[in-house]
DNA sequence: GTTGCTGGGTCTGTCAACTAGACTTAGCAT
DNA sequence: ATGCTAAGTCTAGTTGACAGACCCAGCAAC
């Protein structure tokens, strides 16, 4: 994909990130779907691209492929995310606020998530080192 | 773009963002960058796209055209970021922190970004309505 | 033992998007 | 009139996405 090099986390992340229907299948595998046909239906990418997604994921350690055997079935494999992808779960929770609260449809979002041992909704906050809650990118200041 | 008319708030959201450039291009307006040549040379994005990918996020709100005019100039256009720009932070933020962790190269992160108000640093956190920090995307749990 | 089924791909031709680089435009200054 | 500058637009070539067909391994039924 090749952005600029410059020495930039977000340019960076962006290049494995960045192309069309990575994060969808990252949605995918965050929601349990982890076969490679599951995932072709649940984003609706085409198989090549799929195909190429994955192995890119997988390559920089975002995926892994797991070997699984359904009875009576060949060995097959399957995509779960690594640590590294699970750190991606605030990227994606961003996403997902946002187009709550700006792209809505009629009936409100489809889904909120739960804090699975206390069960209160939870949301992403900037939080300062001081327990402060940061309401606002004005509120931030970029130091270095 | 179109992804699939799927009712989940993270594709209607990579429906406006996901395109090539335009998250280096919000990110040249949380650094104040709002000139189109300016944010050409800091995004390196091709002029053509540029200028579409700036259209693109003025006409969903996202940004907006402001005139300026320097002295003995005529007057111009710049872009700044909505209200609805501006909650994209955490967007941002999070490709930010992910990239420092897994990224990064010899010399660590090249910006800290601090709380104006009390100067620590901030980061991003998914925060319960009873005030836990919760951990991992394992703690979460999606309800309906 | 070959025919069919299934999950997980790959191949092909077409079409849209991106790219670099040159060109255009409006208004101010000389 | 001529030049300068920010903000684009035009052109032609390359890359990437797409739909749809095809392939392949192994199990199972005939």
């Amino acid at each position: 994909m090749r952005y600029r090099p410059v020495d930039c986390s977000i340019a960076r992340s962006l290049e494995l990130l960045g192309e069309r229907w990575t994060i969808l299948v990252l949605r995918a595998a965050f929601n349990a779907v982890r076969r490679f046909d599951d995932i072709q239906a649940d984003t609706g990418a085409p198989r090549q691209v799929l195909s190429a997604r994955l192995a890119h994921l997988v390559e920089h350690g975002i995926l892994k492929r797991i070997p699984y055997q359904e009875p009576g079935q060949r060995q097959r494999y399957e995509y779960r995310l690594t640590h590294k992808g699970l750190d991606l779960y605030p990227v994606l929770l961003g996403l997902l606020e946002w187009g709550d609260k700006y792209l809505a449809d009629d009936e409100g979002p489809s889904v909120v998530l739960t804090h699975k041992e206390c069960g209160s909704p939870i949301h992403m906050a900037m939080v300062c080192a001081d327990g402060h809650e940061v309401e606002s990118a004005r509120d931030v200041r970029p130091v270095r």
